[in-house]
DNA sequence: GTGCTGGGTGTAAACGTTTACACTTTGCTG
DNA sequence: CAGCAAAGTGTAAACGTTTACACCCAGCAC
């Protein structure tokens, strides 16, 4: 049982008296008489073997493997995308495979050729960075769906967040608590620019001028945007492009001796685990990572999409980094 | 280019005009003129032709894949060791598979077989909760490394962190500030029960008496702590078990007024990415998580353990979250 | 007793690669 | 010019499964 050279069901057959084929049927529930089933179970329990997938999937032209891109294992969103994910295929008895992509420039494209490569029955590619044509090459006409992307030329279905909607959000719910002059700190990949694209198009429809500090979307650059923000002291309000911002700014504000939300409200983006413990808990747009998981999951084993493009709601939950700006509510237009 | 239906190495010989073996060489790299490699590679990029790893792999009988399996992918930490493993694979062009084994008991059994079955090159099993014989009749001589887990009665390699080594230096850096009625908030894992030894060892040999809170390892355990410590007022500090915990507590505290570090200083165990931008930035144990990693990986592939147990060495990482107590140093035992 | 049905089983051909071995060609040595 | 080495290439046998097909045999109707 030790040496476990190289068990096939051949010994399987050979020990338990039948021939490959029957213990092949006994494997995966084909027509079989149980007392052979019962030799058979007790042939594979007695050698302890273990089926070879590669030579299954071979044949079979499935793998039951999902292959998964994500740009980055540390984020916190990812993984709840990847537990979505989880929550759909686990009870199917398939499995995914994650990589990751964006280490450098070019690793995209090399891990989601090794997950075809390897046969996957399926890709979910969240917020890739390839261009239409170099997707369509690679890809083909193998199942894929597009997390973190909205619709365009590829023949694939995509999915992600309304950022526009919870842009608009965050926003009215800033003026609803009377702020008008308020800032944005903005990120950089897809997504940030999206929400930034938001912001200024519902800050110009409501008559104000949208006012955006450039940004790299983590922590450090919350707190590199806070000096920015200095030079911009009538802002009562700043709309960060996501929860890693907003938690670098806070830092920096309490180094300024500024309150939250007392002389600056913040509003974030994505709800990370951590918001509701911060000192105050943070007013944030909630990004439904488990449920886009889930959704990706289903389209990419086949469930016919509503749409070409689907797009699922943000919500905002509301905590304690917002309240009525310092001045009172000057109701004026900046 | 478009249908790839099923394109094969014989499809790219025809038409390259050579044989299997010959293109299964080029792409290889095994020796072939120049002129003909050239028309190899002509054939593959109009074909868009990709290698099927499963065939390859049943061949060579390598994967060039590593099973890894996680308690939980939303854990900061584990992406961390990720993130480490991948750093010695890829140069390697080696990739890993993640999968989560904890998801609900059974599941690691089944997580483990799975990538067995799959045929991967090594493993590395992260937190497993698995017996040693169990272990041993799943795994058999296949390499593996167990990491987050003391050496036991398996054969392959242990990694793991000294939790013990890490809770001393949490304590000598709270009795260095003059702490001697110090409480610890336990977890619930394999590390949180070997911090608790230690915290229970190291004040027990200070003659000081532990006081020992239960919980589980989440934030909202934390908070939950806050309302047993109350029964214990003179603590002027708290040992937590990690650090999501320190966020919980840290919350609660606030709510009732409790001052961090004035009134209580407070250690956490990780170093999670949010810890120093709280406030008071938080003073806590590292976990190399990356270094973990990249030594795991290294350990799968072969590299020879210097002991059938490596062990990494946390780091203290000081910053603001402990200070001298309000009354002064007591400078007696409890 | 003959013929049929149908459940259970075995035989053998795939699946798409790699690679040992044999073969051809070329260039060189003696 | 014979002989040989070396380099490049092709042939075919693996690798460990699944599965179409053929086969056997018991049970049963006629």
């Amino acid at each position: 049982m030790v040496s476990r050279r190289n068990l096939t069901i051949l010994d399987v057959a050979h020990t338990a008296g039948v021939s490959t084929a029957t213990v092949s049927r006994a494997l995966n529930g084909g027509k079989i008489s149980t007392r052979t089933l019962l030799r058979v179970d007790d042939a594979v329990r007695k050698l302890g073997y273990q089926r070879n997938t590669l030579a299954r999937g071979l044949v079979t032209g499935k793998t039951g493997i999902v292959g998964v891109c994500v740009p980055d294992v540390l984020g916190p969103l990812y993984a709840q995308m990847a537990r979505g994910i989880e929550d759909v295929l686990t009870p199917l008895g398939m499995q995914y495979t994650l990589l990751t992509s964006s280490r450098d420039g070019g690793r995209e494209g090399a891990a989601t050729r090794f997950l075809l490569e390897q046969q996957v029955d399926g890709l979910i590619l969240i917020g890739s960075q390839l261009s239409a044509p170099e997707l369509t090459a690679l890809v083909g006409d193998r199942p894929a769906v597009l997390v973190q992307r909205e619709a365009d030329a590829t023949p694939y279905p995509t999915l992600s967040l309304d950022n526009a909607q919870g842009a608009q959000a965050a926003l009215e719910h800033l003026f609803e608590n009377g702020h008008r002059r308020v800032a944005h700190i903005a990120g950089v990949r897809r997504d940030g620019r999206a929400r930034q694209e938001a912001y200024e198009g519902v800050m110009r429809a409501a008559g104000l001028t949208p006012v955006v500090i450039a940004s790299d979307s983590t922590e450090s650059g919350g707190t590199l945007a806070a000096a920015a923000l200095a030079d911009y002291p009538e802002a009562t309000a700043v709309f960060c492009s996501n929860d890693r911002v907003a938690l670098g700014l806070y830092h920096a504000l309490r180094g300024r001796g500024v309150r939250v939300p007392e002389d600056l409200s913040v509003v974030g983006f994505d709800d990370l685990p951590w918001g509701e413990y911060l000192a105050p808990p943070l007013t944030t747009v909630r990004q439904p990572g488990r449920e886009m998981g889930r959704l990706a999951a289903r389209l990419v084993l086949g469930e016919k999409a509503v749409t070409e493009s689907t797009s699922v709601e943000p919500e905002l939950v509301v905590r304690a980094s917002v309240c009525a700006p310092r001045g009172g509510d000057p109701s004026l237009p900046a």
